[in-house]
DNA sequence: TCGTTATTTCTATAAATTTAGAAATATAGA
DNA sequence: TCTATATTTCTAAATTTATAGAAATAACGA
């Protein structure tokens, strides 16, 4: 049966995570440079309010796609290589 | 540098066609038995107008994740598996 | 404590997406 | 040709999502 995929609806999550365009950067400019912070993040996009990048990395952690590690004020972003092979060795290229 | 990517649009077409519940159970559908037709999916879910089917089905196939086979009146589709290998392995589990 | 920086939450708006009914198109068979 | 079935296109409504400003929270160093 098709109910024997683990958690489709995750899976849903994750797809859904990466299918827009900043998260999908995002995602790939993490597995160039891993552990990186928000501010880090946003300097290499092209102009995105910082609200708004909460709001993606917010999605994708969720999505277990993002780990983060906290440091005092910053936080360091790291693609979770697991889910990644899983669902979208894409990223992995 | 990110751009080396092929092609990230296409990524996210293929991402954002997957991250939908009715979609992912269409591909995981075809994916347990390839060929079917448009009524033969409709069958397998559960209440979906023609109309909206056939939408998704559009979304599936421009993405590159189905391929369809027509004869007749009947238009058969299947997962093509290069695709799924290379963006989305969990399909293939 | 104060000021600064990093990040999030709240709120609202604009844009995109999902959905389905109705009409249209296409093909097969009687 | 007529009818029935399969699928798509058109249209519109409802829902979801992306976006950012402003205010809030957190943690650092002076």
């Amino acid at each position: 049966m098709i109910d024997d995929h683990a958690n489709i609806q995750q899976a849903v999550k994750i797809y859904k995570a990466l299918g827009e365009p900043t998260r999908l950067k995002i995602a790939l400019l993490l597995m160039e440079e891993q552990n990186l912070c928000c501010s880090a993040i946003n300097g290499k996009l092209e102009s995105v309010a910082g609200s708004t990048l909460s709001h993606h990395l917010k999605q994708l952690t969720e999505a277990g796609i993002l780990t983060l590690r906290k440091d005092g004020t910053y936080i360091y972003y790291s693609v979770n290589r697991e889910i990644a092979e899983k669902y979208a060795p894409y990223l992995l290229e």
